[in-house]
RNA sequence: GCGGGAGUAGCUCAGUUGGUAGAGCAUCAGCCUUCCAAGCUGAGGGUCGCGGGUUCGAGUCCCGUUUCCCGCUCCA
């Protein structure tokens, strides 16, 4: 059984993630891409913004993260976004108020009390202060499911987004949010995009960027973190075509992550059962992490909540004139929001392998490798001489240079062959290159496959002909 | 936020009743090497997570703090 501890140190040995401000003690829940982290990365979004963009119906977007704040109100992130807690202060345990007042109302159902129940929903429906829900909890002595007490601490509420302020004086009326996600900067462009591209709905708008949620507690390498980068698709649609574009898009995304390389069992779908304000329907892609599933990127079915909301509280129409039918209406949306950090985690996980390969006297020896899909791998090719003389580092050396130009390559002429293959497969290099001593008399190579450790010899002007026929980027 | 475990070289770890820090691998230089790591020689690299305290003296004992892992809780 893979364990985390296992990625994160190789992540670290080899030069993809470092924990953030390592040398002050590290800054929790933060990381680092390091020199092969963020080749892995870019390759990753590169990949997603081909697929999602090189099509017909959807246009690319960069948003800036700091947004108005009015952005946030209409989206309801001031409102929902904003967790009202309390801790008990004999079992230590936290909660969120509400939660714990649901909780209560369930047992008193439970046992039959639903006056009581009915009148304590009511009130619970009706708070909207941390000073409601407190005496709520109070005047009915709501106890602690662990300690049975009722001696609790004030409610607090903990907002997740993170405030800032714009310019020098910081009071109220200048405060900003980073942005909690990406989506909202593609909502209030909608009409922008619309009115420059040409687009006739179904349309998306796609975009990646970072985002920042400040998580009571992040956990899970870079599973939960408080910084992460989101890659999302906003798809608009006729309303009553919402249904049919989110199975497309479900089947869509869940193909893309098979293509990349996903093991098909350790991919599943899973439908929420409880939805969020603005969902109408909603799944998540998981990915089976060491810890156990986990969410990489949710499909939600967001109707026309977001622009209608931005459409009342910027008093701006965000509506869209269908020219066939000459019908008025606010687009419904369907989500698709991929989280980059994660999936490049569940890449690292999903890579990782340990098998043999045989030494050279003659036993087999185990071996970690990387079976990164090609397209995503850090490192295309390495190029070695098969020994420091002869020649056949000058001809290595050309070789290596003239594929630099194309793919991100290495060279490698320090100790054994197979030692240089190691470390390649480590890193997941799907292709390394040998220059031997037949190699100066009749200008051919050997291309050693990762996987496989199976060689091929071909030509030297045939090489960058068969790298581009196993990558696209 | 609660409970448990851990933090010593880039990685994995050792370090005795408290007495000025070690190994293997990795890295670098050189040698050797004609296809799958753990050959040879040499070198660099650690204020022992951070801050206090006890002590003549702390990696080791005490307190605080921080980070990571595991389990709960949480995850609009």
């Amino acid at each position: 059984m893979l364990k985390l501890e296992t990625i994160i140190s190789l992540a670290k040995r080899r030069g993809f993630i470092f924990q953030s401000s390592e040398i002050y003690g590290g800054l929790n829940g933060c990381w680092d891409f390091g020199p092969l982290g963020v080749e892995l990365l870019r390759n990753l979004k590169e990949l997603w913004w081909k697929a999602m963009t090189y099509r017909d119906d959807i246009e690319g977007l960069d948003a800036s993260i700091l947004m108005h704040p009015r952005v946030w109100e209409a989206s309801g992130h001031v409102s929902q976004f904003t967790d009202p807690m309390i801790d008990n202060k004999v079992s230590k345990a936290r909660y969120r108020a509400d939660n714990l007042i649901e909780e209560y109302i369930e047992r008193l159902r439970n046992k039959k009390k639903d006056a009581l129940a009915d009148e304590i929903e009511k009130k619970l429906s009706l708070a909207n202060s941390p000073a409601d829900y407190y005496n709520i909890i109070v005047e009915y002595k709501i106890p602690d499911p662990v300690s049975g007490t009722t001696e609790w601490t004030e409610v607090r509420y903990f907002n997740l987004m993170f405030k800032t302020f714009i310019g020098a004086v910081e009071d109220a009326s200048s405060v900003v949010y980073l942005r909690p996600e990406t989506a909202q900067g593609i909502y209030v462009n909608f009409k922008n995009v619309l009115d420059t591209s040409r687009q006739k709905l179904p349309f998306g708008i796609a975009q990646i960027g970072k985002a920042f949620r400040n998580e009571i507690n992040t956990k899970n390498f870079l599973f939960r973190t408080r910084e992460f980068e989101q890659m999302e698709m906003q798809y608009f649609v006729k309303p009553g075509s919402e249904d049919y574009w989110f199975d497309y898009w479900m089947n869509e995304r869940l193909n893309w992550y098979l293509s990349l390389g996903f093991k098909k069992e350790h991919l599943r779908i899973k439908e929420h059962e409880k939805l969020a304000h603005y969902a109408s329907r909603a799944v998540d892609i998981e990915f089976l992490f060491p810890f156990g599933w986990g969410e990489i990127e949710g499909i939600h079915s967001r109707t026309d909540y977001d622009l209608r909301n931005h459409q009342e509280y910027s008093g701006k129409k965000l509506e869209y004139f269908d020219s066939t039918t000459n019908e008025r209406f606010i687009p419904y949306v369907v989500e698709t929001s991929g989280g980059v950090t994660r999936t490049a985690m569940a890449i690292l996980c999903n890579a990782y392998d340990e098998d043999e390969a045989p030494s050279e006297k003659g036993t087999m020896e185990r071996r970690t490798v990387l079976r990164f899909n090609p397209n995503l791998a850090p490192i295309k090719v390495a190029v070695f001489p098969l020994v420091n003389k002869d020649g056949m580092p000058e001809l290595a050396k050309s070789i290596y240079k003239n594929l630099q130009k194309h793919f991100k390559s290495v060279y490698d002429d320090s100790g054994a062959i197979g030692r240089r293959y190691r470390r390649q497969d480590e890193i997941g290099t799907p292709f390394c290159i040998t220059i031997d001593g037949q190699s100066l008399e009749d200008n051919t190579v050997t291309i050693r496959n990762r996987d496989t450790m199976v060689q091929i010899r071909i030509d030297t002007s045939k090489i960058l002909d068969y790298l581009k026929d196993n990558l696209t980027i």
